[in-house]
DNA sequence: CTGACTGCAAAATCTTTGCAAAGAC
DNA sequence: GTCTTTGCAAAGATTTTGCAGTCAG
């Protein structure tokens, strides 16, 4: 996993290079993804930060405009849940994918060589520029599975 | 592929299971989506709708809501654009997977047995009860390229 | 200083809901 | 007839935008 310092030296270079300034907004939110290994919708996003920085007062647009700006440079991924809106989880590890419980909402990350491989194959086949791929099960988890 | 009058007692049928009635909106919306082997907005059906069927005038609560009706029965499948809401495609189809062209909102279909294999496994491996999976390769399509 | 960023509130989207009238069975 | 469905318009939910003040470089 990245380092902390060196992800924010990153995320410099990239405000930087855009001719954008570093807020102490931007690193919060940043620094929250990095140290929280789950998704967050927005509006959870906003609930947490008010609850670890009460005086902050990061308004519900910044969040929203920082994803946007995290996702477009690659720093954040998103996964989008139809209808009910997006999950941004920090996206500089391995690449994987995801099992979304449909019960609890639980995401469990996975990761296959061989369906990433066949990923690559498909592109090329259909001449596409992969710029990103996701693969989605949707089931019911373990413990949603006990419940029933 | 399923046989539009066969289709279309499978549909009575599960409306009668559920004490609901057929309508004349209802089947419509069925009936242009199987006859339309693309993904549809419910804004983009309506319009279609609209356009094909000036004097119904199909409300599109309505078409939200049959949209709802016929993907809880299987008949049809959506896929979502993270905050740009959802597209739906008659689902009684082959199972397949989806190329999304960022530039244009194309979708090319898929399929592959060895990726279909693979999730089953790792539905298996995590104990998830798999209900569904999807597979979204996302880049730039071939004729976008070209323009650029 | 200058131009980007922020919070706020208003606006824009997209989707759902309440209700009276209409329609299926 | 009874109970579901419909279209309409209003309400909700989520996300984006305009703007004046604030802040980073």
């Amino acid at each position: 996993m990245i380092d902390y310092d060196v992800l924010i030296e990153k995320f410099k270079s990239i405000i930087k290079e855009n001719g954008l300034k570093y807020t102490k907004q931007r690193e919060l939110i940043l620094k929250f993804l990095y140290e929280h290994d789950d998704h967050f919708t927005p509006e959870e996003l906003n609930s947490e930060l008010k609850k670890i920085y009460p005086d902050e007062n990061i308004g519900i647009a910044t969040i929203y405009r920082t994803l946007t700006l995290l996702e477009d440079s690659g720093i954040v991924t998103s996964i989008s849940f139809g209808t009910q809106g997006k999950k941004y989880e920090f996206g500089l590890k391995k690449h994987h994918d995801h099992l979304v419980c449909v019960k609890c909402s639980k995401i469990i990350e996975f990761y296959d060589e061989t369906i990433e491989k066949k990923q690559l194959e498909i592109a090329k086949k259909f001449e596409f520029q992969m710029t990103d791929h996701t693969m989605k099960i949707i089931g019911i988890c373990k413990n949603c599975q006990k419940k029933q």
